[in-house]
DNA sequence: GATGCGCTTTAAATGC
DNA sequence: GCATTTAAAGCGCATC
């Protein structure tokens, strides 16, 4: 896993800037590449957390809502339900 | 269809079978959430990392965009190869 | 641009099955994709509505979701509400 | 395309705010869920066109497959021609 | 009838 | 703050 430096070039002095460039946006192109590597990994283990609770007879959706609805603060759930009910009011459907 | 039977009060003795699935449920939300914050940790650190990669002058959304194609580029691949046998699976020729 | 090449080779007679089907083929193609643009028109007129109702001051998350709520009948949508409020009984968050 | 205003409760007068929003409210719901019936129309028409090509012998999946592969080629295209370009930004030179 | 997959759609993040 | 872009979720199809 070492990055093999290895600059093609050969003469790469430190007075060339591109070949700096080069290096440094490799190495940001790793680090971001490994981060998401790892997020994708965590993706995929709450997918099959997700699905084990499936398994085990929960329903999946109200189970996403649920968490959904903990990380909401109450302020924000409380303003969005008064939304909606105002819009339902409004054209008769409560 | 819901199969949950009625959620009693809260003191379970371990005879108590909703108590179990809801002990369950509680794990399975916990479980979840863990999961969930670390994957917003990683998310962060990507961001950070974009602008740490910005802050030394690359174009953000150019690194996006590479980092994108470089993670298409060896489905895309696969994909050109297949599309030949897929005309012809599509005109009935095999 | 198509690549298929046109079987306009003007011997195309009929008793060269391929021919017949890359025909096929490409008639199935073109109903598809015109009525797929057809779709994405409406699909951005779609926007654009949701677009002027957000410039009117309508708050467009709310909207989508009384619209969705309408589309739902009510029998699945007490079932839905049933569930959660379960769920969220067992794990004490009502 | 005339929206006929038509306030569906009547006695409307036009010196209630709230009123003419719910007026308008009403109006985005019904050209949404209207545009969204031709929508589903068209999607309805599509799945029937496939239907077709299968019952004539084609293999549905290839053919969605070429049918999406079509629709990316112009837009794939300009992408590879951007990368280039993409490339040198990212590492300053442009 | 249930699972897996791919596409559409929706929510969030970023940049201007 | 708005508008674009990107990720995630939901949905519908096809298959077994």
């Amino acid at each position: 896993m070492a990055d093999t430096p290895a600059p093609s070039t050969g003469h790469n002095s430190s007075a060339d800037p591109s070949s700096v460039a080069a290096d440094q946006l490799q190495s940001f192109i790793d680090r971001i590449e490994r981060l998401m590597e790892e997020k994708a990994g965590l993706q995929s283990d709450i997918k099959d957390v997700f699905a084990e609770a499936k398994g085990t007879g929960f329903d999946t959706k109200a189970l996403r809502k649920i968490i959904a609805l903990r990380g909401m603060d109450s302020a924000e759930r409380q303003e969005s339900e008064a939304i909606l009910e105002l819009y339902m009011q409004a054209i008769g459907m409560i």
